[in-house]
DNA sequence: TATGAATGAGGTTTCATTCAT
DNA sequence: AATGAATGAAACCTCATTCAT
């Protein structure tokens, strides 16, 4: 591996803490009300060191997407989960694992959300991580059901945009555990009549 | 009523075309992003008038959401809706004018979607206008349905983001017909399970 | 004519006063090293209002090119001169007029010089510069020398250019009469020898 | 001499690579539009080292113009020029040489000629160098014409800086041996008839 | 009502310079 | 000797806002 002298090290920290700030402070009040400024003192620094490592703001936030990519996340959400259990149990801990690593992601993705309305890059790699994020639930029931391949396709986009919007614009602000079972008890009902 | 003399009545209209410019020109580039003078250049003005009409840029937005509410749409998706027809039929119906309307205001959902994640109160707007737009639909279906008030809620609920969603994301993209209907006949498919 | 309103009329003094203003703090600092708030200072007014009428610093520049232009001035020298007196006398009255006129847009031309050796656009301005600058003496002489076209063409570039660095590197900084004087004299009667 | 071990040696050639990569840099850009940066990355090192060396960027320009006098490279041009040969043949070589030597010092000359505007030291540098690059060419001379001191100096000034001009805004750029050929020529016969 | 000149605060970015390693 | 992380001042530029006309 690379040699790092302690300079160099204390100045990776530095760039890591910087894209994380960037993270954080890009999705409390978007892309563009978000000054250099606000990120250097967050991350403790000075704006101009920003430019020591990013070409400019636009770089970081790539960074930050580089950074934190949701796929990962997105794919443990399934491998968590037992294929030998009953459908209902393993949509049951299935959803429950995307609720729980959309909470732990809550920054990029209000952040993802906010930029994608106009940024194409941004909507694009939006819609690839959302085509991304169907695979996984996909591939743990197109044995289990009887819908064919492009209705299932259909009935997983629905139902996990479904909960992505109810994560947007319930679940991130209340986060009370009683309600959000209960929202995901009645949602696996209802999906598994779908699933037939 | 006043009556508005010649005057008055050309001040009316460039304010309505100040608050629709202005609409515009926040549903492309953001709130942030957007400057007085795009919005009075789209508008065929200057400025400085901006500041004759609103007090501010913050509350020209305000007046966009004011003008702009998309609740009455939303209510005609289900007015034009005939309840004694078969199910089937009125919910391919009412999804066919619910991505109609959310793409006759586009603009304005794009900029609610865009502005939401970080101004509490365009989000309380937009759940107040989600809820508000889910009572058509429950209304519709409620004497229909096997289901109970809180699954019912809930299904409507569910299908109705993840329309919006479809449309964010998809549809308001690509605009293609055939893709539509066809996401509509599977969807009121499966939805038509899940009532039961 | 166009009607100008007072505060429009202002405006374009405070346009005018802005060009001028940059042409002194160009040819005194350089380009580079001279500052928005310099230039602006030096005008009566803030930085920001450079960009109302110029779209960057660099455009600033070319405003001051444009409206400073130098070859009215060169065309004047000749001009005055009267085409019926012995070309001695002549000589001497057009290079003192140059050195005058050299003298009058000292600011410019330093700025030229100073920008040439990088500016390609700027360097081409000053050759095509100093050939327009060239016509005036051409046509003066062209009847009254032996030499053909080719080397009159060549003399009066060498004289020229030769006067144009007399002022940038001696004359501007003496602006002693009688030594021009002196210089002038001696190189009309060079020049005469050449002319045949 | 003080004997340098192999570190000092390399600081050495390091900081020689500093000056020569300054002068480029500077002549292509001029002072203030060069960085530091640029200015260690032509020479293969990081900015940090330029202050390990010199005080500060302004004292690596005098260091350029220390280490790259034009004095020799003009004295050269008459030494290797016989004095026992015709004159016109003397003085086409003679010029020939100038303008070699001149395009050999291309970059320290623009950048003596962008400076030399608002840098005093530098003017009076240049202004020295002028008089000292006129030097070699009086006394090739200064017996073999019928002009007086003063009238020679002055001819051998003209001549000499108008040969300079030429090199500055065409020479330099078209580098055409046939045209420059064709430029002496023509200059040397007008030349000739001044020194009678 | 409408214009657009003017302001001033603040944003992104650049850069000479310092300094720990 | 050499690196490059870090600083901080200042540059260019943008823009909401004010206001005289």
């Amino acid at each position: 591996m690379e040699k790092l002298n302690l300079r160099q090290q204390k100045g990776l920290e530095t760039k890591n803490r910087l894209i994380d700030s960037a993270l954080k402070v890009f999705s409390a009040k978007g892309f563009d009300a978000s000054t250099t400024k606000d990120i250097a003192k967050e991350a403790g620094t000075t704006d101009g060191l920003i430019y020591h490592y990013f070409k400019s703001k636009e770089e970081l936030l790539w960074a930050v997407v580089d950074k934190h990519s949701l796929i990962p996340s997105l794919r443990d959400a399934a491998d968590q989960t037992d294929p030998d259990v009953p459908l209902e149990s393993l949509l049951t801990k299935y959803f429950g694992q995307l609720l729980h690593r959309l909470n732990e992601k809550t920054d990029l993705i209000v952040m993802f959300f906010g930029e994608a309305q106009r940024k194409p890059q941004i909507r694009e790699y939006l819609v690839s991580l959302i085509e991304e994020g169907l695979k996984p639930l996909y591939f743990l029931l197109k044995d289990r059901t009887a819908l064919n391949e492009e209705e299932l396709r259909l009935a997983v986009r629905n139902i996990q945009t479904a909960m992505v919007m109810y994560f947007l614009l319930y679940d991130r602000f209340t986060r009370n555990e009683e309600t959000r079972e209960s929202y995901i008890h009645t949602t696996v009902q209802q999906f598994l009549k779908i699933l037939g």
